[in-house]
DNA sequence: GCCATTCCGTACCAATCGGTACAGTATTGC
DNA sequence: GCAATACTGTACCGATTGGTACGGAATGGC
């Protein structure tokens, strides 16, 4: 009957996360979307409904990645070492880019709190959801003996995160590598999870 | 000659900074400004020249009195005490509403980092000079043997920021205060701070 | 009284915002 | 060829943005 092609969805939506991700919900505007993902107006209205619906979707293909990525290291790696994987991964092995980036859901928690309640929770849930995985194989650990019991696994879990949320500000800051290296070693020391 | 009276210009910045604060730079607009100053758009301008230099100067509002306030406790308590004083100061004794603010300068680090240079210089040397503040007190400390050497007075300043950047994602997200209570414990009692 | 000054209120500006409408061009299956 | 669909491009919409201009009321010293 007709044309079948269609431009490459995923592709589109990864363009407006990272440009969401790096300048925030306010101070993107639809051309600059446009221009990112390579497409019409009229075809942006027609595949995404609104600019504030397609934040969500990318907040939500944010939070489900690095959420993966934590479950993934978590297969493969012992509790103790999951912290240093993670850090390692999204903020001294990534590109300086991405670093300065920071978490495109700690940015949007601090850009909309007070803005817009929706959006807020949504980036708010999917760090909750980080932290609970990370209680969960700290909780698997305690239980096998692999990981001591000074802390409870939940409170553990909050400490990482803490410390994770403090790194993604300093990584937005213009802190060096060098910088970001030396919190995270003094921080997994503090927390005994160095081994 | 003339009349003599003028607002008072100290009242209507505050009022501004109250706005900012809570809505980010983007999301805050003139007539809202106006609404909350409760001055005119003429003596707005007349006042203070734009926006943008508004927001400048609540920044530094915001900075130097949090600034003054950790200057002024270091004069009074034991260096070791300054972080607890100061967490307590800002997130557990201030009203809620102030807690869910976060901070100022955190807030504009993460909504305009990729958006607007100059300002997010003003807050990361807002926050750089709160670091050296505490550097400056556990180093005094550590020559006095109030504090033991394990870290460095810089290193040791520094992971205390890291968990305040922290516990100000955190605030503004709607963890409890007794949340936020136990967070700080934990983190003082890693630190060795908790004396 | 007078004049200078400070404020308010409002009208106005160009630019931009997000979103809609629609005509035209490709691309498909038949 | 035809009809249906997917796209582009652009014109347009009302609303809002930050910022300017200006007339008039209020308040001062003389």
């Amino acid at each position: 009957m007709a044309r079948s092609v269609e431009f490459d969805r995923t592709k589109t939506l990864e363009a407006a996360m990272k440009l969401f991700w790096g300048r925030g919900y306010a101070a993107t505007s639809l051309p600059d979307l446009l221009a990112a993902m390579g497409i019409a107006r009229s075809s942006f209205y027609a595949s995404f409904s609104t600019k504030r619906i397609l934040f969500m979707e990318c907040l939500e293909l944010f939070g489900d990645r690095t959420l993966a990525m934590v479950d993934e290291d978590a297969k493969k790696l012992p509790a103790k070492a999951l912290p240093r994987a993670f850090f390692e991964a999204t903020l001294l092995d990534a590109s300086p880019r991405k670093v300065k980036q920071g978490c495109m859901m700690v940015n949007t928690v601090l850009e909309l709190a007070d803005v817009d309640q929706e959006l807020n929770q949504i980036a708010t849930q999917k760090l909750d959801a980080i932290e609970k995985a990370f209680a969960r194989a700290f909780n698997l650990a305690q239980q096998q003996g692999e990981l001591n019991s000074e802390h409870t696994a939940k409170e553990l879990a909050r400490m990482v995160m803490t410390i994770n949320l403090g790194l993604r500000v300093q990584s937005r800051q213009n802190h060096s590598r060098a910088e970001l290296k030396s919190i995270i070693n003094t921080s997994l020391s503090l927390l005994g999870l160095d081994a």
